[in-house]
DNA sequence: ACTCTTTCGGGAACAGTGTTCGCGAACAAT
DNA sequence: ATTGTTCGCGAACACTGTTCCCGAAAGAGT
């Protein structure tokens, strides 16, 4: 029973033959896979073949391919490009929301990570100060604060999700059985919201986002 | 590439051998297997297995895993026992999420499955169409009831896997990197919101469902 | 320069996975 | 009885994560 997590297990360096790899080189080249060829191909005979190695080597740097996800989603925070807190939190926080959108945009296996596993790492933890900070004059008590933090990742991983299966080819595994279910007619509010067409003007990421953070944390 | 989702792929009955099973007896198989060991032991041999066949037989009733995890995630939808809509749309919802948290709690291994895959069957048809029955009288766009329809589904899948994570071993996982993050003195917010010991009172599950949902719905 | 100790690299193997093939059996219709 | 069609399912294939183990490589101590 490991309880410790990733980030916490480094190894003592100095003694012995030295790496010939880094656990930020396996990282690195773990994202580069996902990012080329889905969430799916990162197996880690994969990784390693990635590296040119065998796969039982990767083991000294990963003790298994759960800390390899985690390392991978945690090393997503460090592509935030934040101003430095100051000014009115909720438009402060909609750029960090935004910004959240765009890098799972360009890493699309993020949002399926960020919303099963629930990993603290130190990238993530510094997004979660820099959240604090922004929040820093706001009067709500700690709870609901980190509790915004936990709600507003999952809801702009769940949006974001859901945009790219809309943009791929999913809205038709989706949308056949609607369909379908409209056609036999037994569904009366179901028709009339899908009636003009597709499901009528949806709401702009930063409108939703913006509307759920003045819901949670208040005016 | 097939792109028509399990539920209208129906077998045509009258000719040839009769089956021996049905397509609900090895849903019902999946998910008794599932509540008693885990979504991970739910593998085509362990079902077949379940059910005294061999895995081959298993491909007969349904396509693929992939098939049998849309099917048990959408039978979830029939443990819902809903009043008529009527009344107030804000405690209605509750009520809905409320029994959706309890149905999770029940079958700890259906967040995951909600929160990775989209599929929309019958059943879940029909609970979008009770929340539609709700939201009648309400003016917003459909696209936005759709929205947070689906906006809803995660978050609650989200909160209560941080539930389920919290009440097993989890915690430990997550709280052993915070505490080292705080000692090491970098992240001022940070230790001021957790000063005093756990997170201060955590928020009820209906006090965060409805912050949301007054938030993506307004009034 | 030599050993000692420790770590690294990675081939081989294990136990498991989802899925396909193909054949014999079982039934309905003719 | 024959034909058409489906079902059951053993066997096999190509994968997966992970562990074992041994030889190689490096620094430390003498």
């Amino acid at each position: 029973m490991e309880t410790v997590p990733v980030w916490l297990r480094e190894r003592r360096t100095g003694v012995g033959r030295p790496a010939e790899r880094s656990r930020a080189e396996v990282t690195a080249a773990a994202i580069a896979l996902a990012d080329r060829e889905g969430l799916a191909a990162v197996s880690m005979r994969r990784v390693a073949a990635e590296l040119g190695t065998g796969p039982a080597s990767l083991y000294r740097y990963v003790d298994s391919r759960d800390d390899l996800l985690d390392l991978m989603t945690d090393e997503m925070a460090t592509e935030y490009r934040l101003p430095e807190p100051g000014g009115p939190w909720l438009p402060a926080l909609l750029e960090v929301y935004r910004q959240g959108r765009a890098v799972m945009l360009r890493h699309p296996w993020l949002p399926e990570l960020l919303l099963t596993r629930s990993a603290l790492g130190p990238h993530s933890t510094e997004l979660l100060e820099h959240v604090l900070a922004i929040l820093a004059a706001h009067p709500a008590g700690a709870g609901r604060k980190l509790e915004a933090f936990a709600v507003m990742t999952t809801l702009t991983a769940a949006l974001t999700l859901n945009e790219l299966n809309a943009s791929s080819g999913a809205p038709q595994r989706q949308g056949a059985y609607l369909a379908h279910a409209i056609a036999a007619g037994r569904h009366p509010h179901l028709t009339a919201a899908l009636a003009g067409g597709p499901p009528t003007p949806a709401p702009r990421f930063e409108d939703t986002v913006s509307r759920v953070l003045t819901g949670l944390l208040g005016e």
